[in-house]
DNA sequence: AATGGCACTCTCGATTTGAGAGTGCCATGA
DNA sequence: TCATGGCACTCTCAAATCGAGAGTGCCATT
């Protein structure tokens, strides 16, 4: 059913005065709002209502509102009112992000820093394969007479390499041959492809190298899998205790246990598909720890068969118009700058 | 002036007994000691004493005594009984070693995660390369028509490499010949030896791929400033919101603002090159932020011109017994692990 | 339906108080 | 001369008390 409007200009009032001082909210502090043309009595009426509702709660008779998550909810979906970012937000926004981008290094990292950095809060940055990967191509390289290194251009445009220390004699012309029959039966199979068939018919052809075969195809496997996987950077974790609601200690180590890297790969499996930018509020999503806890994402793009994402963590309480205005400013920008400056994806990120 | 052996009996008694329960000692809980043949009113004389000499202080007339960091350092140095690792102890850092060194991936990383959790403390991993770096080898790869790959392999033996796309049409002839003149020209030389000289040499003989020189000088000069730089992970910074001494969120947070990837980098300054396990106490190091807090740090041998170390970050008040006994067990077997296993080291991580 | 008024509730900070822990020092005794 | 028992004194900390302030719910009035 559908509030009226005042009533949604006052659980509006409300969130927005919680938001800016993270105090319960009274009857008497919105009537004293400009534009609000009703008694404090009436709203204390209203509020009233709202509670039973279910949009209002109160820590305890006798003190003012508090949203709740489905407050939050509502808000974000029909109340807000957006946030247009500043000449001077927009324009730090892009230095620092010229100034940050041109490095070279991990991009995923810089990302993850810079968003966090803008909006005062932690902030992670995701980089996950769109589709199966599989390899494009395989080299080996004789690198001194008793090892090479072979190195595997994945359908994301990763490059991963290893070097390998050879088990005994191979000559360089027996290296070519194994190079020839990967890159014929090894390529464009996704890492479930790869079946215990595959690998007999690559070793019978393999000539005098095949007691590499097991070397390399583990080393596949694993770059498979390990591209397959998404690439996670989280960081600013300690901004959150500046924040009211962490003040106590122990809340704030258990939420800072839950928050870790794994905790966030989890996150793409609960949004959807369609919408670009995303708000989960409190309860919403996977982890009991994080019930106090918003999280605000968006896509970004990023090119060669990767799929960018950034997101901020912070309280149920934080100012989703304001931040909902930058990350999306940001990830605009973000797909520009990779679609202009042909920057190396960070899926070309190595661990070896 | 050296202390009498009774100084010293008291003033291991008090350290333990505040490394176990962060409250400060009085006299009588040292007197109650069995092995303290002394009553509590003589104790007391003795702790007025040792206050006067620096080696403790009183948080308040009337309080109990606490170490001061003079007190701390002598107890690492002399007083500090060998703390010795019980079998089941010996037997779970080998178990938790052997299961995560197995694995793939970044080592200096999971170096670093079974420290902390060995230890439940803040840890860190750093690998620095001894000397200076130099690129070994260079291999350029035809990748597909209108790209290559660039794929370096310096001194630390890490294989870096970049995909490269091609401005003009260069042909694989052209590529060898250039592979052929860096290699020549390009190898062996620390970052500062690359100079313009050098540069235009080898673009005179380049040949018709003479225009990709600066892309590869460019990439080649990152990478040795990469592999120049020691590779530091840091984590578990949350675990000391355990600890009794953070239990002020000013506090903590100001102490982990400074407890960052970047403050771990200027360790190795301070470290005096010959010991290899190594205690700082308190002020003794860089940050003003870090005065209530010690780090215990040991090298470990990685092999490959490059240089391991882990370390511990605490409050001064941890069990510098155990945590010194458990790293300095744990850098010994990692350095037995790199010299058997010849595991790939964390040097070969890339990032691009 | 909106409002002014009022009694009632609950929290929070300041203040008070007493118990407990610990000290410093002195007089005593080996 | 050095260790010890005793004692008065200090300081902290937790619990208890108290009053102000903020906010509410509801009722009578407009």
């Amino acid at each position: 059913m559908e509030l009226s409007e005042r009533k949604k200009k006052i659980l509006r009032a409300i969130v927005d005065s919680y938001i800016r001082t993270a105090e319960p909210v009274g009857s008497k502090s919105i009537a004293a709002m400009p534009d609000m043309n009703f008694s404090s009595a009436t709203i204390r009426n209203e509020m009233a209502e709202l509670t039973s509702m279910g949009y209002l709660e109160q820590p305890h008779t006798s003190a003012g509102r508090v949203p709740s998550p489905a407050g939050y909810r509502l808000y974000v979906d029909e109340l807000m009112r957006n946030y247009r970012l500043s000449i001077d937000e927009t324009q730090s926004l892009n230095q620092a992000l010229e100034a940050k981008m041109q490095d070279f290094g991990d991009v995923i990292s810089q990302v993850g820093k810079l968003v966090s950095q803008l909006t005062n809060l932690p902030a992670y940055a995701v980089a996950s394969p769109q589709g199966k990967v599989s390899v494009k191509r395989f080299d080996l390289i004789m690198a001194e007479s008793n090892s090479f290194i072979l190195v595997i251009l994945t359908s994301t445009e990763a490059v991963q390499n290893k070097l390998i220390r050879l088990p005994l004699e191979v000559s360089e012309q027996d290296l070519k041959l194994l190079s020839a029959v990967l890159n014929a039966s090894l390529t464009d199979l996704t890492v479930d492809e790869i079946t215990s068939e595959v690998l007999s018919r690559i070793t019978r052809s393999a000539g005098p190298a095949a007691s590499l075969v097991p070397i390399i195809i583990e080393f596949t496997v694993h770059v498979l899998q390990e591209q397959q996987h998404s690439d996670v950077y989280l960081t600013g974790q300690v901004k959150l205790l500046g924040q009211p609601e962490y003040q106590d200690v122990s809340k704030a180590k258990q939420l800072l246990s839950t928050l870790d890297e794994e905790m966030i790969a989890h996150l793409p499996e609960v949004i959807s598909p369609d919408s670009k930018t995303q708000i989960l509020v409190g309860p919403e999503h996977i982890a009991q720890e994080l019930k106090d806890t918003s999280v605000v994402m968006t896509r970004f793009d990023i090119g060669d068969g990767m799929q960018g994402m950034i997101g901020v963590v912070g309280p149920t309480r934080m100012d989703y118009a304001q931040i909902t205005a930058r990350l999306s400013y940001f990830a605009e920008n973000l797909g520009r700058l990779f679609g202009k400056h042909e920057l190396p994806p960070p899926s070309q990120k190595e661990e070896e």
